[in-house]
DNA sequence: ACCCGTGATGTGACCGTTCACACCAACGAG
DNA sequence: CTCGTTGGTGTGAACGGTCACATCACGGGT
């Protein structure tokens, strides 16, 4: 005899089991209030019994609803957007849904539009871009997506689809901070021109300067590698013209600490030196970096949740910047 | 007058505009062969100017194939499984298949079982597990997934389902090292008893001890933090009966040197360190540090690879273990 | 002239679920 | 006693594709 194909249970077999209507089945899945206590019951053990599981994609066919949220990333094993991915994750899931997760090439057009398609395609009913250059969100603009969307990590921009932690406020905490310790030479090493963060803490950085009337200076423009801050600082360090350099990622901070180190400088007596992010790592770092720690998981949860609200046709209030926080420690002294 | 209700146009629609019949257009999407170019050519007119996108559910409903690869991962935010992921993300993106990740919040086996559940309700047609924790390894055996599976960093485990760097070998190199360099008090700060590849790496520091006659000792069991690296250096490093130390990661081998620098010990002069992993950041630990170069992207195409040939029905011949690298920098010296 | 094979295309059914609506019994109001 | 209401349940159709099979025109071998 021909083995019987196997196929998973449906609805029609539960209603079997139970002995009701497959609608009735239908109701009880969706939790319907219509229903007598005793036929959910019935209706629940046959589930139980034939281990049934609702078909997601029939389910999506029918009610047109993915139950899927997209994400766009650039970069999504760096710490920052990796952090926000499993909150995200997290918080979607125990809402019901389900992530879609791209990583783009580029930051060129083509490949911001190829990832939105390909999430598109998913038919996502939302959307989380973590789009930290000037250029994704300006694709973004242009691709006018017909879903909601929130984009992390673009301070400053739209902030109806934006969410952040204020980055201009992070930057001038730790330049203030720089400043308290009475340093009037404060050297910026900033990240790439085109990241929309990266001007952020510039702009943070030149208006604490500015408060205080000290004198500014131009900003190195950095790659946010460890290996930029490195060769950079072998390069700064030697004229040395400045007291203290607010550095746009812990990264970059890392390798000035090294250069610092390999010219027999030390930190902080010879140079105060502050970072941004707090990743895990910066607690050791020789000397321990005094930093300016953005919560990430927040980000990530909030992003879900204004997301979630929009799909219900509300509006949410987590809209607000989250607010960073310095992290002193040895890096930084008096002048 | 009614604003029209809006409908993604489907298949049918396609078919009234070029002309032919809905199946036609099906032929066309699935690329069969026996259309004529001519019509092909109208049919693909006729799904650009409609701005026609196939129904991922309907198609998913109707093969029962969901074209969808899960990944069950624990801590989707820490540097080697993140780079893994975007590494899945990648080529799985380029066979056709979409990703859903989702995170365990423990390793306890209620905690496994909830993932795997929540995966296989998604329909997933195949399971990318990063199982670095042996009750994770011995959950899954328990669950008996009916989907083809492959288990990442879980070294030594049955070699049909993992995929590996091989960490025996990897510790071998760091621990040979040590030893061509004269040292013969080395001590091993080990990762948790209870995962995979702490357990691998520690075997194949005491082969290399033992292959050499130098003397043997207990590990130390950390918790792959930083901090505990720091915790347990300032410990040890006041007694010091050792010359090096193999660290199971390089969070823990920055911690150990921050340790050293505090107690004024000079690395690698007073101690040689070598770490596990490499991390973007270790070349600019101070000392920028001698470690073991995973490589987590190689783990994550192999693993589609793999994947994608059990579900055509073949056997990969990618199951080999991966190579690890020693890169040398300037933690480690001659006793 | 006939038949058959083949390449190109069309038709009906089905996948598993939800939606809209029909149905029916029980019950209270008039 | 009748009728409208309501709570609980059932029926047919639809969602947007693919599969199996039917159909049809055409050309070559006998």
């Amino acid at each position: 005899m021909e083995p019987e194909k196997v196929r998973a249970p449906n609805i029609r077999d539960v209603a079997r089991v139970a002995g009701v209507s497959y609608q009735t089945v239908s109701r009880v899945l969706n939790d319907s209030e219509a229903i007598r206590p005793a036929t959910r019951e019935r209706v629940l053990q046959a589930i139980d019994e034939l281990g049934y599981r609702p078909n997601q994609a029939a389910r999506a066919l029918v009610t047109s609803r993915s139950r899927t949220i997209g994400v766009l990333s650039s970069q999504s094993s760096q710490y920052g957007p990796a952090t926000s991915i499993a909150a995200i994750e997290a918080a979607a899931r125990e809402a019901g849904y389900r992530l879609s997760i791209t990583n783009t090439a580029s930051s060129e057009y083509a490949s911001i539009k190829a990832g939105v398609d390909y999430l598109m395609s998913q038919a996502v009913e939302a959307l989380v871009v973590i789009a930290p250059q000037v250029r994704v969100f300006e694709a973004l603009q242009d691709l006018s997506v017909s879903v909601p969307i929130v984009t992390l990590e673009s301070t400053g921009r739209d902030p109806r689809r934006s969410l952040s932690v204020d980055q201009v406020a992070g930057a001038r905490l730790a330049t203030r901070h720089l400043l308290d310790l009475g340093h009037r030479d404060i050297l910026h090493l900033a990240g790439p021109q085109d990241w929309i963060e990266a001007e952020a803490r510039m702009q943070g950085y030149l208006e604490a300067l500015a408060d205080a009337d000290a004198r500014t200076r131009a900003p190195i423009l950095g790659d946010w590698t460890a290996s930029f801050g490195y060769y950079a600082g072998l390069e700064l360090l030697r004229v040395r013209d400045f007291t203290a350099v607010f550095v746009a990622n812990d990264q970059m901070a890392l390798g000035l600490l090294h250069a610092a180190r390999e010219l027999g400088l030390q930190v902080p007596d010879d140079l105060s030196v502050v970072g941004f992010d707090d990743i895990p790592e910066a607690a050791h770092f020789a000397p321990p970096l005094t930093t300016v720690r953005q919560n990430f998981v927040e980000i990530g949860r909030r992003a879900v949740s204004i997301l979630l609200a929009e799909l219900r046709g509300e509006t949410s209030t987590d809209h607000q910047m989250v607010l960073p926080e310095l992290i002193l420690r040895e890096s930084t002294g008096p002048v």
